[in-house]
DNA sequence: TCTGTACGCTTACGGTGTAAGTGCAACGGT
DNA sequence: ACCGTTGCACTTACACCGTAAGCGTACAGA
C-alpha cells in the first residue's frame, strides 16, 4: 500500500554525491550522511556502488563531462583555450574535484573522451606526438596547479583581503618585506590572480614553440 | 633505575612523523602509529603537538625548508630556475607534500621566508607588485600542477608502461584513437614528462612579457 | 624536603568505512 | 496458482580513527 518509491540505481547515488560534496564539502560526503540525502540506509548504497573510492571515481569521471572541448576540425589554440578555461569553470564549481583528480589513479569514461579530444585537437593542429604530450602536459599542470593555489591559498581569491588582514599582524616588514608589499597591495587593490594570464603565457609559448624551433 | 630516556619534543615529533609518510605515506601518519614510531603512547604525543592538524601544518613548513631559492643579487630568471627545480626535488622526495600544501591554509614560517624570497627576486628583476604576482602564480601553478600530475597520473612516471598495459586492452582503438596512439608511444619509448620544458617556456614568456610590451 | 610542572599512561566516546546476515517484494517458469 | 530466484533494503557488528578527560610519577626549584 505504502508509495512504492522510485528504485535507487547508481546515477542518482553519484549526482546526490555531487550536490552534497559541491554544499558542504568532501568531508560531509559519507556514507551514512549520502544515504540520508537519498532516503536509504548507509549499507543500502553498496547495491549501486562498490565503496566509497568508486563513489569517488563516479563522482569525478561525472563532472570531467561537463568540460567542453571543440570538436575536430577546430583550431588547435582556439580548442585548447577553450578547453582550458572550460575545465577550469567546472573545477572551481565543484571545489573538490580539481584535488581529487590529482590525488586519484582511475581513469575512467569521461576522463578518456576527455584526453582523447584534446590530444586530438593538438595532433590534428600539427604538434607531434612527443609534442602533444608536453602541450597537453604543461596546458593541465597550469590548470590544476592554477585552480588548486585559487581555491585554497590564503592570499589569493575572494576573501584575500580578509585573511590578510589577519595574517599581517604577525609579519614584520623588515623581515619579510616582500611578503608585506604584496599583500598590502593585495589588500588595497582586491586583486584576483587571473587564470587567463598564465594560460595565454603558455600557448602563446607553445605557438612559437610549433612554427620555430 | 631504567634507563631515562631523551625526552621527546615537537622537533623529534615532527621529524618522525616526515620519515613515516615518506616511507609508508600519508595514510600511514596516525597518532596511534606515530606514537609507536617515537615510543610512545598517541596520547602522549599531544604534550608536544596541539593536534594532527598542527603536526600536518608542521611537517609541511618544515619541508619547505629544504627549497633553495637564490639570495639576493642573482640574476631573476636564474634564480627563479633555480627554486623551482629545487622545490620540485623536495615534493617529489616527499610525495604527500605537494597535496598538502595546497589542501592546507596555514603559512608558517618556513612557507613565509621561502614565498619573500621568491618575490624578492622578482622585484628586484625589475618586476612590478602586479607582475611579481603573477609570474610568481604561473611558476607556482606549473610547480604544483606539473608535480601532482606526475605523482598520481597513471600515464605519467616511471609505471607508465606497466599501467599503460593494464589500461590499454579496455580502450578501443577506434573509439579513442588518440589515446591509445600515445600511450603505446609511451610505452616504447619509455619517455617521462619533463617538468624543465614547461618551466623554460614560462620563464622566457615571462622575460618577453618583462622586456617586451 | 616539599611542591609544581612536564610528560608519560589508560580509558572512553563518537565518528568512519564496510563485512555479514536477515527479510521482504516483485518477477518468471512451470 | 504456485514457488524459487533475485534485487534491494535493513540491522548488527567490527576495527580503526582523532582526541577529551583524568591519573601517576619523576624531576627542578624553593
Amino acid at each position: 500500500m505504502a508509495v512504492r518509491r522510485e528504485p535507487l540505481n547508481r546515477e542518482r547515488v553519484l549526482r546526490a554525491a555531487i550536490t552534497l560534496a559541491d554544499k558542504e564539502g568532501l568531508d560531509a560526503l559519507t556514507m551514512r550522511r549520502l544515504g540520508q540525502e537519498v532516503g536509504v540506509e548507509a549499507m543500502s548504497l553498496y547495491n549501486h556502488v562498490k565503496n566509497k573510492d568508486d563513489i569517488l571515481d563516479g563522482i569525478v569521471d561525472l563532472v570531467l563531462t561537463d568540460i567542453d572541448v571543440p570538436p575536430a576540425g577546430t583550431d588547435w589554440k582556439k580548442a585548447m583555450r577553450r578547453r582550458s578555461i572550460s575545465a577550469h569553470e567546472v573545477l572551481v564549481a565543484h571545489p573538490w574535484a580539481a584535488m581529487q583528480i590529482m590525488s586519484r589513479y582511475s581513469i575512467g569514461l569521461g576522463m578518456t573522451r576527455y584526453l582523447d579530444a584534446t590530444l586530438g585537437r593538438l595532433r590534428e593542429g600539427g604538434f607531434t606526438i612527443e609534442g602533444a604530450l608536453d602541450a597537453w602536459h604543461t596546458l593541465d599542470s597550469h590548470l590544476y596547479g592554477f585552480t588548486l593555489q585559487q581555491l585554497n591559498l590564503p592570499f589569493a581569491a575572494d576573501e584575500a583581503s580578509r585573511v590578510s588582514a589577519d595574517v599581517l599582524p604577525g609579519l614584520s616588514a623588515e623581515e619579510f618585506p616582500h611578503v608585506v608589499e604584496v599583500i598590502g597591495h593585495v589588500m588595497r587593490s582586491g586583486r584576483v590572480e587571473d587564470f587567463e594570464y598564465g594560460l595565454d603565457l603558455i600557448l602563446d609559448g607553445l605557438e612559437a614553440g610549433l612554427n620555430g624551433s
